[in-house]
Formats: structure tokens, C-alpha cells, sequence
RNA sequence: GCGCCUGUAGCUCAGUAGGAUAGAGCAAUUGCCUUCUAAGCAAUGGGUCAGGAGUUCGAAUCUCUUCAGGCGCGCCA
């Protein structure tokens, strides 16, 4: 068992569903909550309110009749009580909470695991920048997310793929191919115009140079194509470099990098146009073949331009197909920005056509980044004067407080990024406040380590010692974590992740003011010892779902 | 025009299959270091949940509608 809270939860189910049985009332679908006042127990159910109707009596009998029979021996809980408008609560004894700890001994770095995932294949696609220029920040958001989502999956029991799209076909890698070698022959003192419709980033121009670096002018001559085509092999190669090095630096390792060339290479886009054409989801107009999702109410697409060359919805679909049926995925999660929520509808119906049920794909979307500075829009580096870019971010304000951040807020929301808050190193800054009662926690055990005393295990202390309600909620904080995962698995918000890890910080924080570790009687001192170091155990497995480091000294 | 997202305390946001007196953090005011890191803790004040109507035992949450902001509606990705 892996979550106690789940087994009180199950066990107060099974006792609710006895008594409706044993009182002839109409089964109704329950719900077992926690309360969000302590002072209405741990847990509580509404199951009077809604058996009220049907058996045309107040809630408040029918919760005395549920009451009247409970057995509550054997379990953990303690106390019954109906309250307010019909609400049956149960409060347990405090033992409960002394399991918290022989669980984290046990589970380690694994703590707050549970089985919710049963080992489905679950792939996680995010970022796919395009690996025409730098990451933005639109990207590094999610990065974040799309990362941390990954954990917390991982956590939650399924088996979790991530992976990078390579964008590496198609019309804008012709556009980088044309910017480059205008920049090319630019360098090499052609007088060649130069499309407003290209990419007019200064790292054009810098992969340029860095071609002629290796090659020299030698490409002047040579005819436009393999011009380009060498350009081009050129500058994804080093862009892709670049990504792979900057997302490093952010905390972000692909399981896979999957190259959108390789669907065309392997045939599976033709395919898939067959596929499409055969099933008669498409037709021609004006040269070009359609995509008819008309009949699902959505607008059509063109999937094959008039000029032969498939579109980047035709590659997307391949794409889908490909990670459904070829490799197996149970499901998909794609995270993307907020601006391509027109293609989620789309990609639906062709995942119908290709016979792929749509609700196995997710997509989860996200709003746009304001960076602030100064309470004022920032738009430029500080350092390049150019555009922000991920890796100017991660110059300026670090990995920690980049991860932390963009996880404070849900997908959904917009969300202004503000870079002062993120550099002060006061508690108004999220991420030192939780960093800090890690830090803390080292800090009492290495000293306590210096007088020889070491953190026990659970079998060689007494839990019961902890009687304080400054222990007490630290230890329930603790005990969360399983039902935290599990939720923030189930509704794919991390940010739930960062909202605990406060929680916890909080906790702890109010034990360490409350209580001293370091008191005359030993038993008690070798016990909140215990308490504190699974405490930090479990900060430390928060952060690391966060790609935040957890230092032992600040 | 049609579609999607958002609107909760001065600010930034939570609010868990409708649930109890709507919560945190910051900012403001006030206490707490002879004691393991005061990068901390405790207390106080602060709300027409954008407006309106409906559904029901019960609505910030569901439905309808109005308003405000963001985004999307390419042979771009």
C-alpha cells in the first residue's frame, strides 16, 4: 500500500455503502471528501444529502439512520458525527498518521508513488520547437510543464515516454534554407536580396558565419541546391545542438528526439493519404487534396498542396498514427500554445479517420508568457539586446527559479513571469522559501551528525512521541503527498506540485518555530529527527518532479 | 461574424466528480531571535466570486445571457 489516505478513504466507502444497504435506502454515487476545516474531520461524505429525495426524509435523519448501525471497530476511525445540512463526519484516531513515516522510510525518492497508472504507455510531447532559431518562451514554459508532467505521471504509475518533434521538414525549413544561404552569399560579399518572409534573427546570420568558418566561400560557386541542402544539414545540426544544450541546462532530457523527415523517409505519409483517400475522408479542389471534416462541423484542411508537396497537418497525422499504432502508446499527451487551439479539433477527426480514438490523444494547451520587468512588458534581453530567449532566461534568473515558476501556474492561465521576484532571495520568492526549509533540515541533521547523532530507523523510534499539533499536521502534510500525485496525474496540472511543495515549506517551517529537534530527551529528539528528515525526503522528491534542486546549505 | 480560453481580496493566484463560515502568498499593521539558519513563525484587517437570470436541499463551480481581456478562423506551423 502506497497511500494510507486511500485505504482510510476506501475503508469509510465500504462502511457508507453497508449502512445504505442495511437501511434499504436507494444506492447513490457518493463522494468520500476532505473537508477543508479540520474541525469537520478528516474525512466526509454527503451520501444523506443525496439519499434525502428519494427516501423523502431530511438529511439529517437519513444520515442518523447510516449513523445508527456503523461499526467503526477495526478501522482507523474513531468518531461519526452528523453535521451542518446532513454531512456525515469521520474523524480518526491520530495512529493513522504514525504510518506516515515507516511509508516514506520504505519508499525513499519513491514516496508519494502510486499505482493509479497501472504501467499504461504514456508519451509526452512537448516543446517541438522549431529548430529554425532559439527557444522562446512559449517553450520554456512548456518545458516546464511538459517535463514535470512527465514526472508526476511517472509517479503515478505510468510508463512515461517524452519526446522532442523535429520539425525538420517542410516549408520553413525551405524558408531557413533560403535564409541561410542569402546570409551565406551576404557574408561571402554577394549582393543578394533578402524576403521579408524569412527568418531575420541574427542567428541566420551567425550560422552563416560559422559555415564559412568550416567551408570557406567554396559554396558560392555551387549550384543553389546542394547549396542550400548543405546549409541546411548545417544549421539544424548545430540548432539542434544548441536546444539539446540549452534544455540540458534547464533540467529537460528527451527519451526520444523523433524527426518529422523520418515519416516522409519511411513512407508512412503516404500512407496515410492513402489511407485517408481510401476511406473517402478527402477530396481534390483547385488542385490541392482536402481533408473533409466538414462532417464533424469542423473546417476542412488541405493536406496536399496543389504543388505536390503535403502539408504540415499531413505530417501531423502521420505523426499521431505513428505514435498510436506503430509504437503502442495507450495515450498521448501533446502540450501546445494556446494559438494552434484551432488544430486540436482537427487532429481529432483525422485521429477518428485513421480509426484512432480521439479521447486517447490529449492535448493540453497553454496560455502565452508575459515576461515583466520593472512592472513593466520586458521583450528584450538584457544582455544580447535581442529577444528573450530560454537560454537568456536561464542566464538571468537561473534553472530553479525558471522550473519553479513556470509550475506555479495551471496550463490555462496567462501568466506574467516576473523576473525581479524570481532573483530576490527573500521569502517573497516561492522558490527560496521552499529551497530554504530543505536547506534548514540539512542544516539541524548535520549538526546533530556532529554530536554523533544520526537519523534512526523507523523501528528503532517511537512514532506515538509526536503529540504536538505542530508535528501532527506536518506528519498529514506528508501523508498528502500520495493523493496529490494522483490528482495532479489525473487533471495534468504539475502546478499542483508547486502549490504542495509550499504547503510542505509552510509545515515545516511552523514545526521548526514550535518545536526544537535538538531537546534533552533522547527518544523524543531521535523521533523528530525522523520526522524532519522525511520531511526533507519528501521536499526533496517535490523538487526533483519540479527539476528544482534541493540544496543542504543556503 | 463564428469558435476556444480567462475574469475570485490592493496585486498574483488556489478552490479537488455542485457541499459546511470562499482560501493561500505578496503588500499593510503588530508581536516573536541568551535556543537547531529571522531567507523563518504567529496574529490582525481586507471580498456585490465581472453583471443578470435559471437549475436545487445547496452554485465561485452546471445552463442561458450581457460585459471586459487574450487567442484562433492560410495551399503557415
Amino acid at each position: 500500500m502506497s497511500n494510507i489516505k486511500q485505504k482510510i478513504r476506501e475503508q469509510i466507502a465500504h462502511m457508507i455503502t453497508d449502512a445504505v444497504a442495511r437501511e434499504g435506502f436507494e444506492a447513490v454515487a457518493f463522494s468520500v471528501e476532505t473537508p477543508r476545516e479540520l474541525s469537520h474531520g478528516d474525512f466526509s461524505t454527503n451520501a444523506a444529502m443525496l439519499i434525502a429525495k428519494s427516501a423523502k426524509m431530511p438529511p439529517r435523519t437519513v444520515a442518523e439512520r447510516l449513523l445508527s448501525g456503523m461499526k467503526t471497530e477495526g478501522t482507523y476511525v474513531e468518531k461519526v458525527e452528523v453535521a451542518g445540512a446532513g454531512f456525515i463526519n469521520f474523524r480518526l484516531g491520530i495512529g493513522w498518521l504514525y504510518e506516515v513515516l515507516p511509508l516514506v522510510e520504505q519508499k525513499g525518492a519513491r514516496y508519494g508513488e502510486v499505482s493509479a497508472g497501472g504501467g499504461k504507455k504514456v508519451m509526452v510531447e512537448f516543446i517541438s520547437a522549431n529548430p529554425t532559431g532559439p527557444m522562446h518562451m512559449g517553450n520554456a514554459r512548456g518545458g516546464a510543464l511538459g517535463d514535470s508532467m512527465a514526472s508526476v505521471l511517472d509517479f503515478a504509475g505510468f510508463n512515461v515516454t517524452r519526446e522532442f518533434y523535429l520539425n525538420d521538414a517542410g516549408n520553413q525549413i525551405e524558408k531557413f534554407g533560403c535564409s541561410l544561404e542569402a546570409r551565406y552569399l551576404q557574408q561571402c560579399g554577394e549582393d543578394v536580396p533578402f524576403s521579408d518572409e524569412w527568418y531575420q534573427g541574427e542567428d541566420i546570420t551567425e550560422r552563416a558565419k560559422e559555415f564559412i568558418a568550416e567551408v570557406g566561400d567554396s559554396y558560392v560557386s555551387k549550384g543553389s541546391d546542394e547549396r542550400r541542402q548543405a546549409l541546411i544539414a548545417f544549421g539544424l545540426e548545430k540548432n539542434v545542438n544548441l536546444m539539446k544544450k540549452t534544455l540540458e541546462a534547464y533540467g529537460i532530457r528527451y527519451d526520444v528526439w523523433f524527426r518529422e523527415s523520418d515519416l516522409y523517409k519511411s513512407g508512412e505519409v503516404d500512407e496515410v493519404l492513402a489511407l485517408l483517400k481510401d476511406s473517402g475522408h478527402t477530396y481534390e479542389k483547385e488542385g490541392a487534396v482536402w481533408f473533409r471534416a466538414s462532417d464533424d462541423g469542423e473546417k476542412d484542411e488541405v493536406l496536399v498542396r496543389a504543388n505536390g508537396v503535403p502539408t504540415y497537418f499531413a505530417a501531423d497525422i502521420a505523426y499521431h498514427r505513428n505514435k498510436f499504432l506503430k509504437r503502442g502508446f495507450d495515450k498521448v499527451i501533446d502540450i501546445w500554445g494556446a494559438d494552434h487551439h484551432g488544430h486540436v479539433a482537427r487532429m481529432k477527426t483525422a485521429m477518428d479517420a485513421v480509426g484512432i480514438s480521439p479521447d486517447r490523444l490529449e492535448v493540453v494547451l497553454m496560455q502565452l508568457v508575459r515576461l515583466m520587468r520593472g512592472g513593466e512588458v520586458a521583450r528584450m534581453s538584457k544582455r544580447s539586446g535581442k529577444a528573450i530567449s530560454l537560454g537568456d532566461l536561464l542566464d538571468e534568473i537561473g534553472v530553479d527559479a525558471a522550473r519553479f515558476f513556470f509550475n506555479m501556474r495551471n496550463a490555462g492561465s496567462h501568466f506574467d513571469f516576473d523576473l525581479d521576484l524570481a532573483v530576490e532571495q527573500t521569502s517573497n520568492n516561492p522558490v527560496f522559501y521552499v529551497q530554504y526549509a530543505h536547506a534548514r533540515i540539512c542544516s539541524i541533521i548535520r549538526l546533530l551528525a556532529e554530536d554523533n547523532v544520526r537519523v534512526k530507523f523507523v523501528s528503532e523510534i517511537d512514532p506515538t512521541l509526536l503529540l504536538e499539533d505542530a508535528e501532527l499536521s506536518l506528519l498529514r502534510k506528508i501523508g498528502e503527498l500520495p493523493d496529490e500525485i494522483t490528482a495532479a496525474a489525473q487533471t495534468l496540472e504539475p502546478a499542483r506540485m508547486t502549490r504542495y511543495a509550499i504547503e510542505l515549506a509552510n509545515e515545516f517551517h511552523s514545526f521548526y518555530n514550535a518545536c526544537r529537534v535538538n531537546v534533552e530527551d533522547e527518544p523524543l529528539k531521535a523521533t523528530r529527527l525522523k520526522l524532519i528528515d522525511s520531511a526533507r525526503q519528501v521536499l526533496a522528491n517535490v523538487l526533483g518532479i519540479l527539476g528544482v534542486s534541493a540544496p543542504e546549505k543556503m
